[in-house]
DNA sequence: GTCTATAAAGTGATAGAC
DNA sequence: GTCTATCACTTTATAGAC
């Protein structure tokens, strides 16, 4: 599935919907089809299970989208352009005062896909993505990589500053065998039992220092 | 999908088909249901471009295996069967002489898989396994734990015994991550490119040792 | 912007001839 | 064991009324 594609992709001007109004046709839609994508896949999950979930009409998907495509990449874009926009920030705020550990730059990179987990329902959505690199979808990996591509590369350039014993091959190797733990990390992390006496919070806490120490060494061992 | 199934699955006594006679229509049945599996999803492939792909009937799915689900679970079978009788040999044998490091467990469920990836278009099946790993389908998951639970369990009291300093939970934690990481990277085995000055089993040398000694460093970093 | 109705094609599965 | 033909349904997408 997914072809082509690209073109204005129907989005109006208003990003963000008003805060308090009730949800629109459209972020129903996507809401429902994030949930579905995770649960049955793009394929598994029909446009009608989808409209039947977000409560409107069949119809309603190809006109406020254009096609079931479309609608796959607007899921990806309305949490990606957020996520991606949020380690970029805080990459740049590591540079201001010294320069970052490799702790700081996992750190960067880590936090912001796990406080959108823990927010309005985005363990779904690293779900959907886990989904997306088992697909090997070539289309589809083109798409996030011309969206997202310039993030991965400004942190593979500090990690290769970090790293200066390693090789191009080397530290490409070890990245993508970071990215897949990750990756399968988070698409289970809405699964996994928080212990009742533990706060919120400080699980995530937890889970974030987890993951940056595994990645660290994963990277940086001899 | 795959909602419940098990039975006798239609297996006849010969597991083995005789050496070099010309495939049988449930062997190419099975070969194309792996490549079409791994390239579109268990949804994705339909049961018409399954067997035309295989150059046999429509009908003949439902004649040998029952069900398009049951032709799934035998997707699995056929690679899992071999795959992990190896592991638990490679492991079994290790035990002879001395007690085993860390490096040679990881080396017992490594190699056999990455064996598994260099023949008989083995690769695919790691896609496939990937694709399952990524469905989080609860029928799925159940066939795969009842079936090859044993193999993970038996691993998992290795690695136990040889990190003792790590809490159970602690040890959960790293292992899911480290199998994350090695679905990810055997999935995109068959696309990385090999130097042509390296010979094939020099390439895969190379690779078990990168994938033990990240492995290694992910289980016991302090 | 939302609806019904429907087109056109694809789906898994099976009956029954050979 | 293999084939054709077909059933009963679901799929995405769209035309046209409101």
């Amino acid at each position: 599935m997914l072809k082509r594609s690209f073109e204005s992709s129907g989005r109006t001007t208003e990003i963000h919907p008003p805060v308090s109004s009730p949800a629109s046709t459209k972020d129903r839609i996507l809401g429902a089809a994030e949930q579905l994508f995770a649960q049955r896949g793009f394929d598994g999950a029909s446009l009608r299970q989808l409209t039947t979930a977000a409560g409107v009409n069949l119809a309603a998907v190809n006109y406020h989208f254009g096609s079931k495509e479309k609608l796959v990449e607007e899921v990806f874009r309305r949490r990606l352009d957020a996520l991606n926009a949020r380690r970029m920030e805080a990459l740049a705020r590591l540079g201001d005062e010294h320069p970052p550990t490799l702790e700081e730059v996992l750190d960067a990179y880590i936090r912001p896909a796990l406080e959108l987990s823990h927010d309005n329902h985005g363990s779904l959505f690293m779900r959907v993505l886990a989904r997306a690199f088992a697909e090997h979808d070539d289309t589809l990996r083109q798409f996030l990589s011309e969206n997202y591509g310039h993030v991965l590369r400004q942190f593979t350039a500090e990690f290769a500053r970090l790293l200066p014993q390693l090789s191009k091959q080397e530290l490409y190797w070890r990245i993508d065998l970071v990215t897949g733990a990750l990756t399968h990390a988070m698409s289970g992390f809405g699964i996994i039992q928080r212990k009742s006496d533990v706060s919120e919070q400080s699980h995530r806490e937890q889970t974030v220092q987890h993951l940056i120490r595994f990645a660290a060494a994963g990277l940086s061992h001899p």
